[in-house]
DNA sequence: CAGTCAAAGTTCCTTCAGGGAACCCTGATT
DNA sequence: AATCAGGGTTCCCTGAAGGAACTTTGACTG
């Protein structure tokens, strides 16, 4: 095996990257989110080789992210986000939160985002489920889960 | 060029996968996260190959992720997170709200988070920097920022 | 003070995934 | 019958991941 497969390992970090980790893949799932449905758009908005992209879209069909369906009566398709991965667009959110802070530099954001409920120009922040408090890196302490490995 | 650059595209999702979106590079951050700071450590830790591990170590120091600090008079070193890094876990927490969600299965939640405010074992939820209020993807609208593309 | 040890890499080889261009298949349109 | 466009496949080449063996540095041991 020259990829290691991240899915068997007893932790969610590793089983996401089985389903989003490959190259191109987030930015596949932003397409298809930003409205760009159909594998030419695809493919032509990214520059990505025809191959790859199948097997990425294959890939993301398969694991429920995405789901293929007919436009047409011709064999023509396109691609529209699941449940499952309608959730994922959470962590495109906040990468693109942690790129425009330490990467935009000069320039700014390339995209802003307007809040429907509050209808300003705003970005994600992170809350505690429970509580609504911020949840960063140094607010948690970490337990084992019922599904630790043994 | 084999991999293409994602980091020359007007795109903050890009960007940021041109610094942790390599295989093993979220890993790496989780172990080092939870207290694995030493080579040795995070390789016997990830059974990841040692050649891999030293190119993924120097590129997220290159990239202002992790410092690379020496702990002893012997050349030895530990890796720790920067400021950059820490906000970075962020990225990895929405991950295992993902994970656990869509991927644990029966076992459940491998890693549980207990939130120091509340005390109260938690999950981070996306919630608008602005107004409070939760920022999902079918939340916002999309609006081309001042770093755009031409 | 030669021998041993452990951490932190480096080197080398093999295998397989990504890039890119060319080609193919299907059903509608002219 | 010929053309067209969307959505892929096929092919070859290069370069990254895996893995094992080797090296370097300074400290410790008898």
């Amino acid at each position: 095996m020259q990829r290691t497969n991240f899915g068997d390992m007893a932790c969610s970090i590793a089983r996401t990257l089985d389903v989003i980790g490959e190259p191109w893949s987030p930015l596949v799932l932003r397409d298809v989110y930003a409205g760009f449905t159909r594998f030419e758009q695809i493919q032509a908005d990214l520059g990505i080789s025809r191959k790859v992209l199948t097997e990425r879209l294959n890939h993301l069909v398969e694991q429920g992210v995405l789901e293929r369906r007919p436009y047409d009566r011709r064999p023509r398709y396109e691609y529209v986000l699941t449940e499952k991965g309608t959730e994922l667009v959470d962590l495109l959110m906040v990468m693109v939160r942690w790129g425009d802070t330490w990467l935009a530099g000069q320039a700014g954001a390339p995209v802003l985002y307007r809040h429907h409920a509050c209808g300003e120009v705003s970005r994600v922040d992170l809350s505690c489920a429970h509580c609504g408090e911020p949840m960063h890196a140094g607010d948690v302490d970490l337990l084992p889960g019922p599904g630790a490995a043994s």
